[in-house]
Formats: structure tokens, sequence, C-alpha cells
DNA sequence: ACAGTTTCCCGTAAATGC
DNA sequence: TGCATTTACGGGAAACTG
């Protein structure tokens, strides 16, 4: 019987059919009231088990918090798989709802798994299976999403249990090198790029303060996740994780042509910028904005003739959303004493004209406007207008 | 018997309990999954019907497109109300939902009456009492509630019967009187301002074309609702719905000043600008946007001296998310041809001064940064910027 | 009162139905 | 196939609840 313990094993999936999926790449965490499916598979392939099984599924409550309804039938029929050789794997796929009793963990810290059961005969002899998921975040609203995937990211990164659902009661420290091959991760699943060590190093500076190596450094869960910054009213997951947003819907081209430094300190800023000639800039998030920004600095000489660093109040979702970010520094202006505007921005750094750059990711010069302010002979058709972004 | 007939009647309020009704000036309309109340309320007062009154209620399916479920109970016990002296009512609370069937009109026109059923022992006599609501819309998508609302409007417009659910198969004509007071409240019900009779005339140009008088001109369903306006993608309600809610959302503060004259001819623009000033200005409605855009109107001297009018191409909710329409008139400057900017409005029609009426709707002038761009020795706190609106 | 959590529902986009 | 209609679900905000 013990040889069948495991023979079925639970590749979660989640899907969110038949709607796009908005986080193909955050499996493990569940929306009450949204779809998901979990694909049951038998692993072994016995011609007499190629009749229907039944399965039951059912969620497994730990600490008693939530209660969990699984919408619809909770049991299924497994079906001969087309693409696994006469394998049998069942698909459900269900909605959650459920209601708050008393717990002691916060909700995207509670771990549960979902269980299949089901019956085999063989030989003669009755078999129970039974399997279960990953341990699963099961959230109400999408904005607890960051820290329950931060939950995710922080158990399979420092467990191979399959079913530790007491893992945040205490949860253990991770290395630096451990965090930081999951953050580069977070880019580079769902952009063409990760984060360079350069990139990573002024993370690890943010998490641990300055140090000369940090490997083997020692973070905390309460670190990563739980504790606001220093001088900061958020954690540095919840910042970070809304700078890859930022990253993903607003300024995905950039980040994958590499254009965006994003992660880099003042000190470092300054230093490779300064030896640049003036209008040098370069790009980077914000790292006072809880919701992700993103701003560039410019090298520019003052009346003395001495190099300093400007930067503009960094940019956020909400002003992203109604002009990109290529088109505010290809159109960004200064406005001197005379009123005339000039841009500061030239190079990106090292050496790339700006044009080069960010001229392909620029929304095209407006083509005539079709339609007309009114009577040709005195009103003209309507003006173009351009949002621009200028500093008195 | 028939004295009770009418004895019992339902006042029906749609109130989206418990979250903040969006759509609180237009009931009779119900989307599903969303919650309605409607409440039952017995209008007489008998000592004898003091009891608890069970209530049934349905939905009354006239086209057999679609068949309603009820979420949750459909049957309610009337209670004592608490603010009228004795006499009993219910309230109902519930969704609906629904599957298609096939049906002649589209889902907009097709009107249903919820019914309610209850039995009361008069003397000895069992009579059975039935009411029901007006006619009501249902909608599966927010999308479909501006055809929706018209189909409420030109129903209640046009007829006093309590039940007609075959409005919609052969609906009456409205005179232009009916209509303007219809438009006008729509205004007027959701804002401070409802329109003027030159406002009113624009608009009556639109639907019936130039006419001396337009008072008993004659307008059909389909004009007003169902065919596109001549050259336009959308009709004349959707135009104007989406002109409302711009209003409601975006410019409420200007429209309820009166800043905004809105509809207004070409025409009747020229005419009344011409004489004024350079840099006179009035704000107007886009008449090609079916979002609902809008655009000001200035004049000003061409080089040879001629009066012209210019405009700008309309402004609508995407880029007055991110900035107000006063923000957007208060710093709308040109460009000339020695790169110096500046603006072209003056004075609002007839001649307040643009500051006097925009200067207080408009974002304060940027305070000091708190968060600093870096070391402040040689990196300057971080520059304010302002998106503002230009014509090169 | 208050913070953690859930509910509500619009609005966009995709899927579905006819 | 194309259009009408519905479903899906993120996201902001209100409501709930211990």
């Amino acid at each position: 019987v013990d040889l069948f313990r495991n023979l079925m094993k639970s590749s979660f999936v989640v899907e969110r059919q038949p709607c796009m999926p908005m986080h193909p790449d955050r499996p493990l965490v569940i929306k009450t009231g949204v779809q998901f499916t979990n694909k049951v598979r038998l692993l072994v392939k016995f011609p007499e088990l190629n009749y229907q099984l039944k399965i039951k599924v059912s969620f497994t409550v730990r600490y008693f918090k939530k209660r969990f309804n699984i919408l619809g039938t909770n049991t299924k029929v497994m079906n001969m798989e087309e693409s696994n050789n006469g394998s049998l794997s069942a698909e459900f796929k269900h909605l959650v709802s459920y209601r708050a009793h008393r717990a002691s963990l916060i909700v995207t810290e509670e771990l549960h798994l979902i269980t299949f059961e089901t019956e085999v005969y063989h030989q003669g002899l009755k078999i129970d299976l039974e399997t279960h998921s990953l341990p699963v975040v099961v959230i109400s609203n999408i904005c607890q999403m960051p820290n329950a995937w931060a939950s995710i990211l922080w158990y399979n990164m420092l467990t191979n249990h399959q079913k530790n659902v007491n893992f945040f009661t205490k949860p253990p420290v991770g290395t630096w090198d451990q965090v930081a091959e999951v953050l580069s991760w977070q880019f580079s699943s769902t952009t063409k790029r990760g984060l360079t060590i350069e990139q990573l190093t002024t993370l690890a500076e943010k998490l641990l303060g300055p140090c000369v190596n940090y490997s083997g450094c020692q973070i905390t869960w309460a670190k990563f996740c739980k504790e606001n910054m220093a001088g900061k009213g958020f954690s540095f997951w919840v910042w970070l994780d809304n700078i890859i947003d930022l990253v993903k819907k607003y300024i995905l081209a950039l980040w994958n042509e590499g254009y965006i430094m994003g992660f880099i300190s003042k000190e470092r800023e300054r230093a490779i910028l300064s030896p640049k000639p003036p209008g040098t800039f370069l790009l980077r998030f914000s790292e006072s904005s809880k919701e992700g920004g993103i701003t560039f600095t410019w090298v520019e000489k003052d009346i003395s003739g001495k190099t300093q660093m400007q930067s503009v109040e960094p940019y956020t979702k909400q002003q992203l959303n109604s002009m990109s970010f290529a088109d505010i520094i290809m159109g960004y202006k200064i406005m001197d004493a005379t009123n005339i505007l000039v841009s500061p921005l030239v190079y990106l750094y090292p050496d790339i004209p700006k044009d080069e750059a960010f001229g392909k990711y620029c929304r095209p010069e407006a083509a005539p406007e079709p339609e007309m302010g009114g009577d040709s002979s005195t009103i003209q058709p309507y003006l173009k207008t351009k949002f621009i972004c200028v500093t008195p």
C-alpha cells in the first residue's frame, strides 16, 4: 500500500481560466472568487487502473482562521489524458470563499493545502490514495498579492517540505545569496532581463546596510517583508514589488533594452556621472515612493562651472498612464531665466544619444487631425497639443 | 376585494447597499450580480393586519430572453415599519443572474417587472394581493447603463402605464419640449446646474437640424438613442451621456460655476467671440469624441490683423485623469517662433480674467519637496516638474 | 477606535453565444 | 463570421469585524 502513497502527485498550476491570467507567474496564490485549476495526475500506468476514478478535493485548514467552500462540485472523475500515454488526470476549476475565524498568523502567512483523495482497487485490495498541493496562500483582494507572493517565495526558497503549513510561525532566515537569486528571478521570469551584480548590491545595501561582501549575510523574514524600512512607511518587498509592477506595466521595453539602471546608490550615481559630459543622464527608481516611481538624474555645470547632479521628482504610474516614460524623457525641458525651454538630457549613460535610445519608443509626431475645429474659413483645425514635463 | 388591489404599492429604490451607490440617480436599472433593494409597503393601516405577512417576490419575464434567479430567499416577512405609524413594509435585497434566450428586443429595451405577492385575511376573507415595480431594465455590464437609462427615461417621459413591458416594440415619439426637459434634468439632478436655453438649442439642432423653433418638433426613439448621428459612430444619447459623465467626474466644479458653455454651435461660437478682445476664450464639449471631450476656443489676431478662432484638440477623461482641466487651462502655452511660451488664454468669456475663474481650482504651487535627491552637498533636491500642455 | 481583512462593484478586456 | 451580450477579475474604496 505504501508503494502507492507517492504515486499520485499534484502538479499545481494556477491558470485563471478562461480569462487572460493576470498572474500566471504567481502560482500558489489563490484569490477568493477567482477560478483556479489544479491538475492531479496518477503517475503510474496500470492497464487495470484505466477506469474512471473519482477524485475528491478539499482544503485542509490548519489554523482555523478560514473555512473554505469550493464552489460547484468537489468531486471529479479522472479521464484518460490525451497527452500522457494512458496515465490518468483530472482538472479542478473552482472558486473558494470563506469566513474569518480567529488565528495567530496574518492571512498572507497562512498556508493551506488542497488535498485530493481517491480509492483504487488493485489486485482485490482497496487502496486509499491521497495527495496534496504545495502550500497555497488564499487572499481576498488583489492588494494582498504582494505579501502573499512573498510568503510563497520565502517558503520555497527555504524549505523542500511538501506540507509545512506551520512555516511562518517561526520563519527561518535566508542568506543574501538565496535572496539575491530570488530577486533577480522576479525580474528575469517576467521580463527579458534579470538583475545585475551592481543592482543586486544596491538592494543588498538597502536590506543589510553598507558592507564589503554580502555573501552569506542573513536576512530575516521580518526584514524582507514585515518591517518597514528605516524612515519609510513600507517594507522592502512591498517597495520592490511595486517597482516590478511598474517595470512590467509601464517601462518594459526600456527595461528589456537595459536602459534602466534602476537600483543605484546616490554615491555610485555621483561617481559614475561626474566624469561624464553635461547632459549625461541615467534612469533610476525612486527610493521613497511606495507605489513605485522612476526618475532621471543628469550632470550639469552650474554658473561657477561646478559639476552638479540633478534629478526630477519621480514619475509614478499615475503620470505614466497619460504619457509614456520615453515621451517624458524626450520632451523634458527646463525653463531658463529668459523663458526659453532647454532639454538637460543629452546622453543616456554611458554615451547613447537620447534620440537613438528613446526615439523609437516615442509616440509618433501628431498626424494631421481628421476632426476640424469648425468652419475652415475662419476657424482652424484643432491644434495638436502635447503634454510636456517642465521645470520652471 | 378590488378595494385592496391597489393598496399595496411598490416604491422602487436602487440603493446598492452597503457600498456607496454609484448610480443612486439611475433607479430602475438593475445589474446582474449587484445588490438592489425594493421596498414594498402596505399602504393601509388595519389593526388586524399588524401581523407578519409573507411577501413573495419574483420577476415577470415577458420576452423570455432571460430567466432570473433571485439569489437568497425570495420570500420575506413584512415588519412593522418604525417610521410609518403602524403600516407594514418589507425590504428585499437581492441579486439577479440569468441566462440568455432568444428575444426580439435588445437587452436594454427589454422591460421587466418585479412582482410581489401576499395574502391577507380580512373579516374572514382571504385576499390575494399583488403589486409590481415600474418596468426595470436588467443589464449585465455597466457599459450597458447608458442605453438602459435611456430606455427608462423614454418610458417614463412618454407613458404613465404601470406595466407596459411591450413599450419598445413600438416606442412612441417624443416632442422636443419633453426631451429638452429630460435632458436638462440629467444635468440638474446630478449637478448644481441644468441646461440653458442656448445649450438646449444647440442640442436640438444636433437632433433635428437647423430650425427656427424646435417647440413641438418630434423626436423618435431611434434618433434619440439607436441611430448613429450623421457621420459619427455613436448615437446622440451615448455622446451626451459620456459628456454628463465627464462633467460629473472631472469638471464638476467648473460646471457648477457656469464656466462651461459646453454646447454651442461653431457659428454661434464665432459670433460671440469675434467682437471680443484677443485672448477671450470659452469652453465647449467635443462633438466628435464618443467618450466625452472638452476643449477651449479662443480669439486671436493673425499676422495680418485678421480675427481668428483657435481650438485645441479636446481633452478626454484619460488626460484629465493626470491633470485637472483647470490646471490645463492655466498652464496651456503656445510655443512661438522664437521658442518662447505664451498663453493664448486671457479672459473666460465674456470677460472674467483667467486667474480669477480658475485659480482657485488649480493645484497649489509645488511645496518644497520633502524627499531629497541625495547628498545635499552636490546633488540637489528633486526638481519639481509640471506637466503642461503646449502646442508647438 | 482601529487595523487587518473582506466585500462591493466599476470598468476593461476577453470569452461566449447567436 | 460578426455583433450582441456575458463573464472574468483587477483595483479602488467602503464596509466589516474582532
